[in-house]
DNA sequence: TATGAATGAGTATTCATTCAT
DNA sequence: GATGAATGAATACTCATTCAT
C-alpha cells in the first residue's frame, strides 16, 4: 500500500532531520559530513540523497522546521494564556521565544540569526496549515481593530521576530551590548509593543 | 625602522581583506579559497597564516570592517544633513543604510543577517576613535533629553539596526514578506521612530 | 557474493602493502606520500584511507608482514635442515635471519630495529595460524627438555631476535662495532647458545 | 675574549637541546617543528640553523647526549657499588638502566630501540672522555681475565645493551611477551652474565 | 651573530557524489 | 528503493628555509 512507503519515507526524512539537528548543534554546521549524519541515522549514504540534494538543503530544512515548531509552540502558549489584546499576545509570543532560547542556546547559535517565516507570503495566504490559518485570523481579527493592513501587521509582526532573533543571538552569543537578557526584556517589550500597536 | 614595518604589516592586511571581500561577495564564501584570496592579494598563501588563522576569521575581520564603514558613512551623511532630533538623526542613518543595501545587495548577501557593530560595549565607551567619540557624545547629549539611560539608548538603536539588517535581507534577498524595501520604509521608520522617542 | 567483495579487499590491502614497500626502501618512509603509494598501487587515494588510516599505520602493518614472512622463511629452512636439538634449531633460525638481512640491507634500513613478532602473546597462544601452531610445538616440546616453562622460552627467543635484529642494524648500517657481520657470527651464535641452553 | 663566546654558543646549544628534547618526549619527534624548539628555547628561527642542519639532526645529538649521560649515570652505579666481578659489575649496569626506562617510559618511547653507543670504535679506542678512558680500562682488565679479545668484550657488551634496549621498549611500550619487567629480570640477567661469561 | 617576516612547495585528508549490485 | 565501496577533485595548512636588516 503506497501509504505504508509514504509513511516510511517520512520515517527517514524525520531520521536524517533528528540527525543532523544533533549533530548541527554539537559541532557546527560546517563540521559535519553528510557520511556523519547518514551514520547516526542508520541510513546508506547514497540514500541521502534520495531526500536531500545537500548539507544546504537539509540544514534549510532543519531551520525551517525549527522556527516552525518554535512558532507553533509560542502560539500554544498564547492559547493558555489568552489576553484580549493582539499586542499583548504578540509579548506573550516574544517572551517565549526569549526564555525558549535562552535554555537552548545551541540551537540559537546553530540557527544564527535565521529564524524565519516557514512560508512565502503566497503561501501563507493559501496554507491549510492550522497554525498558519490560526495565524491569519488573528492578524485580520487584529486589522479590524487596529486600522492596520493584514500586510502590514504581518509586517511589523515579522520584523519584530527578526529584531527578537537578532538580540538574542547578539545577547547570549556575543554578548552585546549586555549579556543578561532578561535586564533588556523591559525595553523590549515597550519597543514591541509601541510598534505593533496602532 | 619598527614603524615601516608595521606599516608594511597593516597594508597587507588591507590587501588581504580587500581581495577577500571581492572574491567573497563574487563568489560566496564557501567557494572561495585561501590559496585565491592569497593570489588575488599577490601574496604567499603561507603569509596568509601570518595574518590571519583561517577563511573564517579573516571573513569575521570583513564583517566588522564593512559594518563599520557603513556606519561611518551613515554618519557623515548624517552630518551633511543634520537635524535638531536624534530621533530624526537615526532616521537619516537607516534611511542610508537602507539605500546602501538596495544597491550593493551582493554584500548583503555576503554578510547574512550579521551588520555587528564592531566594537564590545567596554571596548565603545573607551574607544578613541572619532566615529565612536561622536556616537558616544550623541547618546550622551539625547540621554539628557529624552531621560534614558545612556545604555538603554544603545541598546534601542542597536536593536533597529539589527532589525533593519535582518528586514533588509529578508526582503532583498528573501522577498519576503514583500520584495520592494521602499514601499516598507514607511512603516519600518514608524516603528524605529517609536522605539526611540522617549 | 561477500566473498568477492572481501576477496578484492584483500587484494587492495596487499597491493598497496606492495606498493609502500618498494617506495619505504627505494626513499625512506619520510620521502614517501601517500599519493606515490596509492598511484603505484593503482587506487584511488581517498580508497587508502578505507584500508589504513596514516602512513604510520601501513608501515606498521608492513613492518608486522614483513616480520611474518621472515620468521616463514626462517622457519623453513629449519625444516629443510632439522637437527635434533631446539638450540641448533633456534641457531639455524639466526643464521638464516642474519643472511637475509646480509643481502637486502635496505629492508632492514626500514624495518629499523624493530623486528617485531607479530602478535601479542594471548594471540600467539591462540592463533590458528601453521606457522603460529608450529612454534607452539617446538617451544612445548623444548619446555619439556629443558626444564623451562613455555613463557620462558618465548621471553629468551624473542630477546634473541631482538638482539639480533638490533645488532643487523648497527653493524650493516652503522658499522658498529664492527662492519662485518660474518666475523661477529661465531660470538653471536655462542651468546645465543648460551642464552637458551638450559 | 673567544671563550666567553664559546661558553655562549654552548648554552644555546643546550637549550635547543633540552627544549626539542622535552617536546620530543611529549608530543613524538614527528609531531614537533623547528619553530615549536626555537619558541621554547628563546632563540630565533633562523638562529637554530647555526646550530643544528636539521630536525634529524638535532634528534640525533640529542639521542647521543641522552645514550652518553644514561651510560654515564650506570658507571656511576657501577663506582658506588663496585664488585670484584666485571660481569655482575655489568649487571649492575643493566639493572641501572632497566630501571631507569622504568621510571621514564617517555624517554624510551622518543628514543625507540635506538640506545645507542654515542661513539665510533676508533673514537673509542682513542676517545679522551673521561667515561670512555675508564671503560676501556675495565675492558682490558676483563680481557686478562677472561681470555677474551677486548673487540669481543666490547661487541658482547654492546650486543647485551642492544637486547636491553630492545626488550624494554618490548615490554614498557607494546607489553610483549609481558608487561611487567621485574619478574623478567632474572631470566635477562641470566642470558647477559652467560653471555659475558667467559 | 642574530633575527623573524616572508615564502611556496608539499601533503595529508576530507567528502560529496556515483553506480554496480 | 537501498546500499556502501570507490572515487579523485578540492583545500587547508604546515614548515623548513632564506635573507634583508
Amino acid at each position: 500500500m503506497a501509504n505504508v512507503i509514504l509513511q516510511k519515507k517520512q520515517e527517514k526524512r524525520k531520521k536524517l532531520l533528528d540527525s543532523s539537528y544533533e549533530l548541527f548543534v554539537e559541532k557546527g554546521i560546517s563540521n559535519v559530513s553528510i557520511a556523519e549524519i547518514c551514520q547516526k541515522a542508520g541510513i546508506a549514504k547514497g540514500t541521502f540523497y534520495l531526500y536531500y540534494a545537500s548539507k544546504e538543503d537539509i540544514a534549510r530544512a532543519l531551520n525551517r522546521r525549527i522556527s516552525f515548531t518554535l512558532m507553533q509552540k509560542a502560539y500554544d502558549e498564547i492559547n493558555r494564556n489568552r489576553k484580549d489584546s493582539f499586542v499583548e499576545n504578540v509579548i506573550t509570543m516574544a517572551d517565549f521565544i526569549i526564555n525558549y532560547f535562552s535554555t537552548d542556546t545551541e540551537t540559537l547559535k546553530m540557527m544564527r540569526k535565521d529564524f524565519i517565516f516557514p512560508l512565502t507570503v503566497d503561501d501563507f495566504d493559501n496554507s491549510r496549515n492550522p497554525l498558519m490559518i490560526s495565524l491569519r485570523k488573528e492578524i485580520s481579527d487584529y486589522a479590524q481593530v487596529s486600522g492596520f493592513s493584514n500586510h502590514e501587521i504581518l509586517f511589523r509582526l515579522y520584523s519584530q521576530l527578526s529584531m527578537i532573533a537578532g538580540i538574542c543571538h547578539s545577547v547570549m552569543i556575543d554578548h552585546f551590548p549586555d549579556s543578561d537578557i532578561n535586564s533588556l526584556k523591559p525595553s523590549l517589550f515597550d519597543m514591541i509593543r509601541k510598534a505593533i500597536r496602532p
